[in-house]
DNA sequence: ACCTGAACACCGTTCAAGT
DNA sequence: ACCTGAACACCGTTCAAGT
């Protein structure tokens, strides 16, 4: 029986995982503003001070969601592309992972900027890029320049997303075909800054490995 | 009589530039987190409340600060530079903007990613591109490249500059020369960034100008 | 035009104590 | 091993009223 069927009993205790599935929860449904620990605790039926048996804290745990986030962008089977088509596709399955949850690229983003986890994403990339013959330094430097536009550009999608989906119909109903709830134009942008990245990328290459 | 040598009087007026100066002075002093209205009225000898006959609220204020900490990178006087020394002369003028104030990249970074102001530094950046012919779509979606470049970049120099000014002194005392406040691996992963950024545009223009 | 005073509806976090 | 209950020290924001 999983805990998520167990409907008669008084209360059942939790483990840290089921905090961190709780709270991408309320994230994804309400947004990172709206998660609180009192609410989460609420949601848990618990007090908010229960959550501290499981984190010191709200960052350590905002960190736990960010891994849980970047995880998904983990390459399943091993890929035989070339550096650039491994790269390129490990960015792309990054700004999925970002955008299955809402307000995703802030909390990884933020995350990040605390100094807390998310060496995965940046390893991720790096090891993309290692194929390439790129020493590790500059593997490392390029993946990060990498993760800032991601995290920047997806933070950005994000907001629009979220802005559009509030009242802001406003102006000419947003110009685009109907149907379309993937941002056409915000795929585009990002193509546009992965490959501008990527292009740099071989170029740097060409002239480090074959000097004039 | 300037405002601030306004000693013996009871209290003092204020506008709404000298609750951004304030502001900004908190901000630098004490960090973003620390920037809180009941501080900032505080500092100002008047009650939180005051602060919301000049701003709508936090985020609007913040915002104000943006503009300002932005302001600096305004090219002087018109250079002649081509379109890849003006834009890269830009990005500087932008990182030196951002590292001007404590947590500068976070509050302008934040403000982008609510929607508020913020449209300065796109501009910046997209005039110095437009000098290369680029058409004008292209040079605003570069510009948010870099941009995004730029802020995650400036972001992660800062919380790493705030990290060391705290006691995590722990490891190796660092490993570099003595007085360097100015982070050179930062500043090289920075030139790095920027280059090739600045190498897929330039590939790019060649692609569509000369077309095979 | 600019500010006070008081209130409202919240926050994250700590800690002794319970089971 | 996991949680309660109560408290501490804060937040941003609103609003009638003052000058």
């Amino acid at each position: 029986m999983t805990k998520a069927e167990n409907v008669g009993m008084k209360y059942t205790r939790h483990t840290r995982d089921d905090v961190v599935d709780a709270a991408l929860r309320i994230l994804d449904e309400h947004g990172l503003p709206d998660l609180t620990m009192r609410r989460l605790g609420a949601t848990l039926d618990v007090q908010p001070s229960a959550l501290y048996w499981h984190f010191a804290n709200k960052q350590t745990l905002l960190a736990s969601l960010a891994d849980r986030i970047v995880e998904r962008a983990k390459p399943v089977h091993p890929t035989d592309d070339d550096w650039k088509g491994a790269t390129r596709t490990e960015a792309y399955a990054l700004r999925n992972a970002l955008l299955a949850f809402r307000d995703g690229a802030e909390v990884v983003s933020s995350t990040l900027a605390l100094g807390l986890g998310a060496g995965l994403p940046l390893n991720l990339l790096s090891n993309c890029l290692e194929r390439g013959g790129f020493d590790h330094r500059t593997s490392e430097i390029a993946a990060a320049a990498l993760l800032h536009f991601i995290l920047g550009h997806v933070s950005h999608e994000q907001q629009r997303l979220q802005a559009d989906s509030l009242g802001v119909v406003a102006e000419a109903v947003s110009t685009n075909s109907p149907d379309c709830d993937v941002t056409p134009q915000g795929l585009e942008a990002f193509e546009f800054g992965i490959s501008l990245l990527l292009a740099g990328l071989e170029l740097h290459s060409h002239a480090t490995t074959k000097p004039v």
